[in-house]
DNA sequence: TGTATATATAAATATATGTTTATATGAGAA
DNA sequence: TTCTCATATAAACATATATTTATATATACA
């Protein structure tokens, strides 16, 4: 599919650091990765994250504790489920450009 | 500026969980995002980036250290001088998405 | 060769973070 | 109320990470 879009230059002189690296931290463990794979594909509670990544359901609700606090995720009660999806989707789109990235900087080099 | 592209959908399920998460940690910590911030407007040596920062030399050494180890940047030497820039431009853009992001997610809830 | 400069490395320390195990909370059903 | 299920929290532990201070390496120049 084609698009017009317009192109804002990419500017980082009045990024805000703090900001950014908090949120890039959320983001910089597997297992909060995998969690916001699983969420990718929809909203879903607690025991379905665990069911599909193999965790713990503790290691489960503290991934997902710190990626509430990172603002990443909304959280919502239905019973005696609690369910848990992305809070924007942009955030596909960056780690989905992040996993780009990833794999051309190892294409070029060996090793991490 | 208008541009034609096209539109790639974000996927994140074929994603590499341990690459993507390893980037993230990389750019997750406040002093290495001011390192990209400052190499965003072009290579550097690292006493220009220790005197634009106003870390310890030994500091931003241990930082530079860790984002050539992700692959964050590229390293040459030059007399004594040894000048460190970023490895692709993309991690400005990503970088700088993550920031408008950052911003969202501020603005409608409170607090971190 | 000796000295100064630029950068890296090492050692030491403090703090943060991920994981496991055990327990608490809270909602619904009997 | 009591039982069960889903989830959160707490405690304990091990490991990783950021920072500082001290020192080593390497290049250029006198």
């Amino acid at each position: 599919m084609e698009k017009h879009v317009k192109v804002i230059p990419d500017d980082l002189t009045n990024a805000d650091p703090r900001a950014v690296a908090f949120l890039a931290k959320a983001m910089g463990d597997e297992n909060r990765l995998r969690i916001i794979m699983v969420l990718a594909k929809g909203k879903k509670p607690v025991s379905r994250i665990v069911e599909e990544m193999g965790i713990s359901q503790p290691l489960a609700s503290h991934h997902l504790k710190e990626l509430k606090r990172a603002l990443l995720v909304k959280v919502e009660r239905n019973g005696p489920f609690i369910y848990y999806e992305l809070a924007d989707q942009r955030i596909v789109t960056i780690l989905s450009n992040l996993n780009i990235l990833a794999a051309e900087l190892l294409a070029n080099r060996k090793a991490f």
